[in-house]
DNA sequence: CCTACCGATCGGTAGG
DNA sequence: CCTACCGATCGGTAGG
Protein backbone atom coordinates (compact mmCIF):
# COMPACT_ATOMS: atom_id res chain seq x y z
CA UNK A 1 0.00 0.00 0.00
CA UNK A 2 2.93 2.69 0.97
CA UNK A 3 4.86 1.46 -2.00
CA UNK A 4 1.60 2.04 -4.24
CA UNK A 5 0.72 5.44 -2.90
CA UNK A 6 4.77 6.42 -3.19
CA UNK A 7 4.65 5.18 -6.44
CA UNK A 8 1.58 7.67 -7.21
CA UNK A 9 3.01 10.41 -5.27
CA UNK A 10 6.51 10.22 -7.83
CA UNK A 11 4.31 9.71 -10.61
CA UNK A 12 2.14 12.80 -10.14
CA UNK A 13 5.64 14.65 -9.19
CA UNK A 14 7.00 13.68 -12.60
CA UNK A 15 3.83 15.00 -14.31
CA UNK A 16 3.93 17.86 -12.60
CA UNK A 17 7.92 18.63 -13.03
CA UNK A 18 7.66 18.20 -17.34
CA UNK A 19 4.35 20.39 -17.10
CA UNK A 20 6.46 23.00 -15.56
CA UNK A 21 9.45 22.69 -18.22
CA UNK A 22 6.41 22.74 -20.59
CA UNK A 23 4.39 25.82 -19.55
CA UNK A 24 7.54 27.31 -19.58
CA UNK A 25 8.71 27.01 -22.81
CA UNK A 26 5.37 27.36 -25.03
CA UNK A 27 3.43 29.00 -22.52
CA UNK A 28 0.39 26.79 -20.72
CA UNK A 29 -2.21 27.64 -23.34
CA UNK A 30 -0.31 26.33 -25.98
CA UNK A 31 1.07 22.91 -24.12
CA UNK A 32 -1.02 20.69 -24.80
CA UNK A 33 -1.86 17.47 -22.78
CA UNK A 34 -1.29 14.73 -25.47
CA UNK A 35 2.15 16.31 -25.39
CA UNK A 36 2.59 16.30 -21.96
CA UNK A 37 1.58 12.66 -21.78
CA UNK A 38 4.12 12.09 -24.69
CA UNK A 39 6.89 13.83 -22.37
CA UNK A 40 5.81 11.45 -19.27
CA UNK A 41 5.62 8.31 -21.38
CA UNK A 42 1.71 7.84 -20.83
CA UNK A 43 -1.34 7.90 -23.18
CA UNK A 44 -3.55 11.58 -22.79
CA UNK A 45 -6.07 9.87 -20.88
CA UNK A 46 -3.90 8.39 -17.92
CA UNK A 47 -2.65 12.12 -17.03
CA UNK A 48 -6.53 11.86 -15.42
CA UNK A 49 -5.45 9.04 -13.00
CA UNK A 50 -3.21 11.53 -10.91
CA UNK A 51 -4.66 14.89 -11.68
CA UNK A 52 -8.20 16.24 -12.25
CA UNK A 53 -7.42 18.97 -14.87
CA UNK A 54 -4.83 20.50 -16.81
CA UNK A 55 -5.81 23.82 -14.48
CA UNK A 56 -5.32 21.73 -11.49
CA UNK A 57 -1.44 21.26 -12.96
CA UNK A 58 -1.00 25.12 -12.94
CA UNK A 59 -3.02 25.56 -9.58
CA UNK A 60 -0.09 23.32 -7.76
CA UNK A 61 2.80 25.09 -9.50
CA UNK A 62 1.47 28.45 -8.77
CA UNK A 63 0.49 27.76 -5.02
CA UNK A 64 3.19 25.71 -4.38
CA UNK A 65 5.46 28.92 -5.54
CA UNK A 66 3.60 31.67 -3.44
CA UNK A 67 3.65 29.50 -0.63
CA UNK A 68 7.36 29.37 -0.47
CA UNK A 69 7.97 33.36 -0.64
CA UNK A 70 5.05 33.33 2.23
CA UNK A 71 6.94 30.98 4.20
CA UNK A 72 10.51 32.93 3.59
CA UNK A 73 9.02 36.85 4.24
CA UNK A 74 7.06 35.73 7.69
CA UNK A 75 10.63 34.34 8.64
CA UNK A 76 12.34 37.36 7.76
CA UNK A 77 10.29 40.33 8.81
CA UNK A 78 10.12 38.08 12.47
CA UNK A 79 14.03 38.20 12.45
CA UNK A 80 16.33 41.06 13.86
CA UNK A 81 18.19 42.43 11.10
CA UNK A 82 18.68 45.83 9.86
CA UNK A 83 15.99 46.51 7.11
CA UNK A 84 18.45 46.85 4.52
CA UNK A 85 19.70 43.55 5.47
CA UNK A 86 15.85 42.51 5.39
CA UNK A 87 15.75 42.93 2.32
CA UNK A 88 18.99 41.60 0.74
CA UNK A 89 17.77 38.65 2.46
CA UNK A 90 14.91 38.33 0.68
CA UNK A 91 16.42 39.43 -2.42
CA UNK A 92 19.49 36.39 -1.88
CA UNK A 93 15.85 33.78 -1.46
CA UNK A 94 14.73 35.34 -4.76
CA UNK A 95 18.08 34.80 -6.87
CA UNK A 96 18.62 31.61 -5.56
CA UNK A 97 14.70 29.97 -5.80
CA UNK A 98 15.34 31.79 -9.97
CA UNK A 99 18.23 29.42 -9.57
CA UNK A 100 17.06 26.12 -7.80
CA UNK A 101 13.21 26.25 -8.52
CA UNK A 102 13.47 27.69 -12.17
CA UNK A 103 10.86 26.32 -13.87
CA UNK A 104 8.40 26.71 -11.37
CA UNK A 105 9.17 30.39 -10.12
CA UNK A 106 8.79 31.26 -13.92
CA UNK A 107 5.99 29.31 -15.03
CA UNK A 108 3.98 31.11 -11.61
CA UNK A 109 5.16 34.51 -12.15
CA UNK A 110 4.60 34.08 -16.11
CA UNK A 111 1.06 32.13 -16.67
CA UNK A 112 -1.26 32.79 -13.03
CA UNK A 113 -3.21 34.39 -15.67
CA UNK A 114 -4.57 31.22 -16.63
CA UNK A 115 -5.87 30.09 -13.11
CA UNK A 116 -9.39 29.62 -13.26
CA UNK A 117 -11.28 31.35 -10.54
CA UNK A 118 -11.15 31.34 -7.49
CA UNK A 119 -7.81 30.39 -7.62
CA UNK A 120 -6.88 33.33 -9.89
CA UNK A 121 -8.25 36.14 -7.94
CA UNK A 122 -6.40 33.85 -4.56
CA UNK A 123 -3.15 34.34 -6.18
CA UNK A 124 -3.29 37.77 -7.29
CA UNK A 125 -4.17 38.78 -3.32
CA UNK A 126 -1.04 36.77 -2.52
CA UNK A 127 0.76 38.48 -4.42
CA UNK A 128 -0.49 41.94 -3.92
CA UNK A 129 0.03 41.23 -0.16
CA UNK A 130 3.20 40.14 -0.57
CA UNK A 131 4.20 43.54 -2.11
CA UNK A 132 2.84 45.02 0.73
CA UNK A 133 4.86 43.20 2.96
CA UNK A 134 8.09 43.81 1.34
CA UNK A 135 7.03 47.43 0.84
CA UNK A 136 6.57 47.86 4.32
CA UNK A 137 10.41 47.16 5.06
CA UNK A 138 11.78 49.18 2.62
CA UNK A 139 9.67 51.83 4.04
CA UNK A 140 10.55 51.03 7.91
CA UNK A 141 13.85 51.34 6.94
CA UNK A 142 13.47 54.84 5.33
CA UNK A 143 12.25 56.24 8.80
CA UNK A 144 15.10 54.52 10.44
CA UNK A 145 17.44 56.38 8.08
CA UNK A 146 19.08 53.20 6.37
CA UNK A 147 17.23 53.96 3.18
CA UNK A 148 16.83 57.17 0.64
CA UNK A 149 13.59 58.64 0.55
CA UNK A 150 12.34 56.77 -2.84
CA UNK A 151 8.73 55.27 -3.19
CA UNK A 152 8.87 52.29 -1.41
CA UNK A 153 6.04 50.32 -4.07
CA UNK A 154 8.88 51.37 -6.91
CA UNK A 155 11.03 49.98 -5.21
CA UNK A 156 9.63 46.70 -4.70
CA UNK A 157 8.61 46.55 -8.05
CA UNK A 158 11.89 47.17 -9.32
CA UNK A 159 13.54 44.61 -7.34
CA UNK A 160 11.11 41.67 -8.01
CA UNK A 161 11.08 42.40 -11.54
CA UNK A 162 14.34 42.60 -11.98
CA UNK A 163 15.32 39.02 -10.97
CA UNK A 164 13.64 38.08 -13.69
CA UNK A 165 16.06 38.78 -15.63
CA UNK A 166 17.78 35.49 -14.50
CA UNK A 167 16.02 33.92 -16.72
CA UNK A 168 18.17 35.05 -19.56
CA UNK A 169 21.03 34.04 -17.40
CA UNK A 170 20.01 30.48 -17.32
CA UNK A 171 20.24 30.17 -21.08
CA UNK A 172 23.21 31.88 -21.44
CA UNK A 173 26.02 30.11 -22.86
CA UNK A 174 28.60 32.02 -20.17
CA UNK A 175 27.81 30.82 -16.93
CA UNK A 176 28.83 32.75 -13.80
CA UNK A 177 27.95 30.78 -11.06
CA UNK A 178 25.17 31.37 -8.61
CA UNK A 179 26.84 32.99 -5.84
CA UNK A 180 28.74 35.36 -8.10
CA UNK A 181 25.29 36.46 -9.95
CA UNK A 182 23.74 36.84 -5.93
CA UNK A 183 26.53 39.46 -5.40
CA UNK A 184 25.87 40.98 -8.54
CA UNK A 185 22.39 41.40 -8.33
CA UNK A 186 22.28 42.70 -4.43
CA UNK A 187 25.09 45.32 -5.13
CA UNK A 188 23.28 46.54 -8.45
CA UNK A 189 19.92 47.13 -7.02
CA UNK A 190 21.15 48.19 -3.22
CA UNK A 191 23.74 50.54 -4.12
CA UNK A 192 22.97 51.94 -8.08
CA UNK A 193 25.37 52.23 -10.68
CA UNK A 194 26.81 55.46 -10.03
CA UNK A 195 30.09 56.21 -8.66
CA UNK A 196 30.06 57.86 -5.48
CA UNK A 197 31.67 60.76 -5.95
CA UNK B 1 -8.43 55.32 -54.60
CA UNK B 2 -6.32 56.91 -51.72
CA UNK B 3 -9.78 56.97 -49.55
CA UNK B 4 -10.16 52.99 -49.46
CA UNK B 5 -6.44 52.34 -49.31
CA UNK B 6 -6.62 55.15 -45.82
CA UNK B 7 -9.93 53.09 -44.82
CA UNK B 8 -7.46 49.85 -45.24
CA UNK B 9 -4.71 51.22 -43.53
CA UNK B 10 -6.95 52.38 -40.60
CA UNK B 11 -9.03 49.53 -40.32
CA UNK B 12 -5.54 47.05 -40.27
CA UNK B 13 -4.56 49.26 -37.48
CA UNK B 14 -7.85 48.64 -35.47
CA UNK B 15 -7.11 45.20 -35.84
CA UNK B 16 -3.24 45.68 -34.98
CA UNK B 17 -4.94 47.74 -31.73
CA UNK B 18 -7.10 45.63 -30.51
CA UNK B 19 -4.70 42.41 -30.92
CA UNK B 20 -2.21 43.68 -28.87
CA UNK B 21 -4.68 44.45 -26.28
CA UNK B 22 -6.50 41.00 -26.49
CA UNK B 23 -2.61 39.36 -26.61
CA UNK B 24 -1.62 41.13 -23.47
CA UNK B 25 -4.76 40.04 -21.45
CA UNK B 26 -5.29 36.38 -22.63
CA UNK B 27 -1.49 35.65 -24.11
CA UNK B 28 -1.27 35.00 -27.74
CA UNK B 29 -1.81 31.36 -27.76
CA UNK B 30 -5.16 31.67 -25.64
CA UNK B 31 -6.22 34.63 -28.12
CA UNK B 32 -8.79 33.26 -31.12
CA UNK B 33 -8.98 35.19 -34.43
CA UNK B 34 -13.24 34.79 -33.60
CA UNK B 35 -13.08 36.58 -30.41
CA UNK B 36 -10.05 39.48 -32.35
CA UNK B 37 -13.08 39.56 -35.18
CA UNK B 38 -15.56 40.09 -32.41
CA UNK B 39 -13.88 43.16 -31.06
CA UNK B 40 -13.37 44.55 -33.95
CA UNK B 41 -16.59 44.28 -35.49
CA UNK B 42 -16.46 41.71 -38.61
CA UNK B 43 -16.44 37.89 -39.02
CA UNK B 44 -13.07 35.95 -38.25
CA UNK B 45 -13.14 35.26 -41.99
CA UNK B 46 -13.02 38.84 -43.02
CA UNK B 47 -9.66 39.11 -40.53
CA UNK B 48 -7.49 37.60 -43.79
CA UNK B 49 -8.63 40.90 -46.12
CA UNK B 50 -6.14 42.50 -43.75
CA UNK B 51 -3.99 40.40 -42.08
CA UNK B 52 -1.98 37.37 -43.72
CA UNK B 53 -2.38 35.12 -40.34
CA UNK B 54 -2.50 35.51 -36.56
CA UNK B 55 1.03 35.12 -36.58
CA UNK B 56 1.59 38.03 -38.62
CA UNK B 57 -0.01 40.27 -36.12
CA UNK B 58 2.51 38.97 -33.27
CA UNK B 59 5.11 39.84 -35.85
CA UNK B 60 4.10 43.47 -37.01
CA UNK B 61 3.87 43.96 -33.13
CA UNK B 62 7.09 42.82 -31.97
CA UNK B 63 9.27 44.49 -34.60
CA UNK B 64 7.59 47.38 -34.71
CA UNK B 65 8.82 47.65 -30.80
CA UNK B 66 11.80 46.30 -32.11
CA UNK B 67 12.21 48.93 -34.43
CA UNK B 68 11.38 51.82 -32.11
CA UNK B 69 14.19 50.73 -29.62
CA UNK B 70 16.95 49.89 -32.31
CA UNK B 71 16.41 53.71 -33.78
CA UNK B 72 16.38 55.32 -29.98
CA UNK B 73 20.05 53.24 -29.22
CA UNK B 74 21.53 54.20 -32.05
CA UNK B 75 20.84 57.69 -31.43
CA UNK B 76 22.20 57.80 -27.76
CA UNK B 77 25.30 55.88 -28.78
CA UNK B 78 26.32 58.57 -31.06
CA UNK B 79 25.39 61.30 -28.98
CA UNK B 80 28.09 62.97 -26.93
CA UNK B 81 26.47 62.85 -22.94
CA UNK B 82 28.37 60.89 -20.44
CA UNK B 83 27.71 56.97 -19.68
CA UNK B 84 25.72 57.69 -16.97
CA UNK B 85 22.98 60.22 -18.83
CA UNK B 86 23.22 57.56 -22.03
CA UNK B 87 21.76 55.36 -19.58
CA UNK B 88 19.44 57.45 -18.01
CA UNK B 89 18.08 58.55 -21.57
CA UNK B 90 17.57 54.84 -22.09
CA UNK B 91 15.77 53.97 -19.12
CA UNK B 92 13.58 57.13 -19.65
CA UNK B 93 12.91 56.12 -23.25
CA UNK B 94 11.71 52.65 -22.16
CA UNK B 95 9.66 53.99 -19.31
CA UNK B 96 8.27 56.53 -21.60
CA UNK B 97 7.38 53.09 -24.03
CA UNK B 98 6.26 51.76 -21.29
CA UNK B 99 3.76 54.37 -20.75
CA UNK B 100 2.79 55.87 -23.81
CA UNK B 101 3.37 52.46 -25.95
CA UNK B 102 2.23 49.71 -23.37
CA UNK B 103 0.11 47.16 -25.00
CA UNK B 104 2.85 46.45 -27.70
CA UNK B 105 5.87 46.70 -25.01
CA UNK B 106 4.35 44.07 -23.17
CA UNK B 107 3.16 42.14 -25.74
CA UNK B 108 6.37 41.60 -28.08
CA UNK B 109 8.25 41.09 -24.22
CA UNK B 110 6.22 38.52 -23.50
CA UNK B 111 5.00 36.79 -26.42
CA UNK B 112 7.71 36.93 -28.42
CA UNK B 113 8.53 33.54 -28.15
CA UNK B 114 5.16 32.35 -30.61
CA UNK B 115 6.52 34.15 -33.49
CA UNK B 116 7.23 31.51 -36.21
CA UNK B 117 10.53 30.45 -37.68
CA UNK B 118 12.46 32.58 -38.69
CA UNK B 119 10.75 35.60 -37.37
CA UNK B 120 11.59 34.14 -33.53
CA UNK B 121 15.13 33.65 -33.96
CA UNK B 122 15.39 37.01 -35.79
CA UNK B 123 13.80 38.80 -32.69
CA UNK B 124 15.98 36.94 -30.42
CA UNK B 125 18.73 38.05 -32.35
CA UNK B 126 17.81 41.67 -32.30
CA UNK B 127 16.83 41.28 -28.35
CA UNK B 128 20.77 40.10 -27.81
CA UNK B 129 22.41 42.69 -30.16
CA UNK B 130 20.34 45.37 -28.20
CA UNK B 131 21.60 43.91 -24.98
CA UNK B 132 25.30 43.79 -25.95
CA UNK B 133 24.98 47.84 -27.22
CA UNK B 134 23.06 48.48 -23.94
CA UNK B 135 25.87 46.91 -21.54
CA UNK B 136 28.59 48.55 -24.18
CA UNK B 137 27.31 51.76 -22.75
CA UNK B 138 27.92 50.86 -18.86
CA UNK B 139 31.31 49.25 -19.93
CA UNK B 140 32.28 52.59 -21.09
CA UNK B 141 31.03 54.05 -18.32
CA UNK B 142 33.18 51.67 -15.47
CA UNK B 143 36.67 52.11 -17.74
CA UNK B 144 35.86 56.27 -17.57
CA UNK B 145 35.01 55.87 -13.48
CA UNK B 146 31.95 56.99 -13.66
CA UNK B 147 30.33 53.70 -12.66
CA UNK B 148 30.63 50.93 -10.01
CA UNK B 149 32.70 48.10 -10.98
CA UNK B 150 29.70 45.50 -11.81
CA UNK B 151 29.21 43.10 -14.06
CA UNK B 152 27.49 45.14 -17.04
CA UNK B 153 25.64 42.08 -18.75
CA UNK B 154 23.79 41.34 -15.21
CA UNK B 155 22.99 45.36 -14.80
CA UNK B 156 21.52 45.13 -18.09
CA UNK B 157 19.03 42.07 -17.46
CA UNK B 158 18.14 44.06 -14.07
CA UNK B 159 17.20 47.53 -15.64
CA UNK B 160 15.31 46.08 -18.62
CA UNK B 161 13.36 44.08 -16.68
CA UNK B 162 13.24 46.42 -13.70
CA UNK B 163 10.87 48.24 -16.08
CA UNK B 164 8.58 45.67 -16.83
CA UNK B 165 7.26 46.74 -12.76
CA UNK B 166 5.39 49.34 -14.79
CA UNK B 167 2.86 46.64 -15.47
CA UNK B 168 1.51 46.74 -12.44
CA UNK B 169 1.87 50.68 -11.92
CA UNK B 170 -0.54 50.48 -15.19
CA UNK B 171 -3.30 48.52 -13.00
CA UNK B 172 -2.90 50.18 -10.15
CA UNK B 173 -5.43 52.77 -8.50
CA UNK B 174 -2.66 55.10 -7.14
CA UNK B 175 -1.90 56.73 -10.00
CA UNK B 176 1.72 58.55 -9.65
CA UNK B 177 1.99 60.52 -12.68
CA UNK B 178 4.39 59.69 -15.06
CA UNK B 179 7.15 61.90 -14.49
CA UNK B 180 7.32 61.28 -10.62
CA UNK B 181 7.39 57.36 -11.92
CA UNK B 182 10.34 57.68 -14.21
CA UNK B 183 12.03 59.73 -11.60
CA UNK B 184 11.76 57.63 -9.02
CA UNK B 185 12.78 54.23 -10.95
CA UNK B 186 15.86 56.05 -12.77
CA UNK B 187 16.57 57.14 -8.82
CA UNK B 188 17.10 53.84 -7.95
CA UNK B 189 18.15 52.16 -10.24
CA UNK B 190 21.50 54.59 -10.62
CA UNK B 191 21.52 55.03 -7.32
CA UNK B 192 20.43 52.21 -5.22
CA UNK B 193 18.48 52.02 -1.83
CA UNK B 194 21.30 52.23 0.53
CA UNK B 195 21.41 55.86 2.53
CA UNK B 196 25.33 57.06 1.61
CA UNK B 197 26.80 56.73 4.70
C1' DC C 1 -3.04 2.58 -17.57
C1' DC C 2 -5.26 1.86 -22.28
C1' DT C 3 -8.66 2.13 -26.43
C1' DA C 4 -12.10 4.56 -28.24
C1' DC C 5 -14.35 8.47 -28.53
C1' DC C 6 -17.05 13.06 -27.40
C1' DG C 7 -18.33 17.92 -28.36
C1' DA C 8 -16.05 22.20 -28.79
C1' DT C 9 -13.08 25.15 -30.81
C1' DC C 10 -9.17 26.34 -33.45
C1' DG C 11 -6.75 28.95 -37.76
C1' DG C 12 -7.72 29.38 -42.19
C1' DT C 13 -9.89 28.89 -47.21
C1' DA C 14 -13.35 28.84 -51.15
C1' DG C 15 -16.31 31.30 -53.47
C1' DG C 16 -19.05 34.92 -54.02
C1' DC D 1 -17.00 41.71 -46.08
C1' DC D 2 -20.04 37.45 -45.60
C1' DT D 3 -21.76 32.35 -45.57
C1' DA D 4 -20.34 27.98 -45.43
C1' DC D 5 -17.15 24.97 -44.39
C1' DC D 6 -12.44 22.31 -43.91
C1' DG D 7 -9.18 19.29 -41.30
C1' DA D 8 -6.76 19.44 -37.08
C1' DT D 9 -6.51 19.58 -32.46
C1' DC D 10 -8.11 20.53 -28.00
C1' DG D 11 -9.42 18.97 -22.78
C1' DG D 12 -11.68 15.47 -20.97
C1' DT D 13 -14.81 11.01 -20.20
C1' DA D 14 -16.60 6.09 -20.50
C1' DG D 15 -15.61 1.77 -19.77
C1' DG D 16 -12.71 -1.68 -19.05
Amino acid sequence: MKKIERKKASKKGLILQRAATMFRERGFAASSMRDLAETVGIEAASLYNHIRSKNEILESICFDVANIFNEKIQEVESGRQSNINKIESLLRFHIEQMVDNYENVIVSDREWRHLDEPYRANFQNQRRTYRKRFAAIIEDGIVKGEIRRIDAATAVLIMLHAINGIESWHRSKVKMNADELANNMIRILIDGLRKPA
